[in-house]
DNA sequence: GACTGAATGTTATAACATATCAAGCACTAA
DNA sequence: TTAGTGCTTGATATGTTATAACATTCAGTC
């Protein structure tokens, strides 16, 4: 498991390199990374946790952007189905991706105390739940595996 | 892996025999099985499928309960609480649970299309995870696993 | 320049959830 | 028996998350 979320790191370097890549990604597909969604992604990573879609919408006006709620679940959506951001279910909120580019299936830890997101690798997780699935002819899209908790850093505080 | 929520049963016993079991449980714990709470689970079980707090609410009201928010709310979090129901965080949706009385880890295969949902055995999964979790100091206390995508009807259908 | 399609702006509202305080009701202990 | 205690319910208000619908702008291109 990657601990990206619960460590310290270069995190100036870890943002820049993200934007480019997700640029670079972008001009592969032929999507558009405009403004706005640029923007999106550059401050959910400047976070490094979970965000409502309204503290986005909150920086983005304070940037100067159209503070209605399409902006930013436009932006939001616009990121989560390119792969450059998840949606945690449990809090409904989001979070940058910080295995941008490879293809992976996420399980998240969530700390409910400080509400840092660990983005974990949960391909064994999918593999059973779907060998489960099969067996009675269910056919499973996508897969939502979190899993709530306290982080060491708060762990250790309490 | 258990099917129900996707095969035919005989669903009037069901009902019933659960109704019994949630009475039984709560007498053994000391908890109150009220008339709302009662009558939540009943709609619930008789739904068997995910139903918004709304829902459910809109039953009460015609029943002649007050048609506020909270007692949806309560009532649904009592069932929770208790273990007589599960929250669907990928549809902010309940569903009766189906194993009541046993303690159990539940992962849920959603139908994207009826919102037919059907109660799995996740403990397999829970176990990798944590795992995976103490590598990073993680202390997992609660586990979301749903995965979506089309039961066997709807994809037989399509 | 006019067409096309995607992105954005804007208004309104739907859907989900909780805080707060008052009132009722069952249990119990003096 | 009655006063107290704590849980449940009633009621009002509000907070939070999300989308529908339609207008406008803008880049690319024919």
């Amino acid at each position: 498991m990657n601990a990206i979320g619960f460590e310290h790191h270069d995190h100036a370097t870890c943002i820049a390199s993200t934007l480019r890549l997700a640029e670079d990604n972008c001009a592969q597909r032929g999507l558009k990374f405009t403004p706005v969604r640029r923007r999106s992604l550059e401050i959910l990573l400047r976070e490094h946790r979970a965000m409502g879609a309204y503290d986005l919408l909150a920086v983005l006006a304070d940037d100067g952007h159209s503070a209605q709620p399409p902006v930013a679940y436009r932006a939001l959506d616009f990121l989560v189905t390119a792969g450059f951001a998840h949606k945690i279910e449990r809090l409904n909120a989001y979070i940058a991706c910080c295995h941008l580019g490879s293809d992976h299936t996420p399980a998240f830890l969530i700390c409910r105390n400080c509400r840092a997101v660990c983005e974990a690798n949960a391909s064994q997780v999918e593999t059973r739940l779907d060998a489960a699935a099969q067996a009675v002819g269910f056919v499973i899209e996508r897969t939502v595996v979190e899993a709530e908790g306290l982080c060491p850093n708060c762990e250790n505080a309490a």
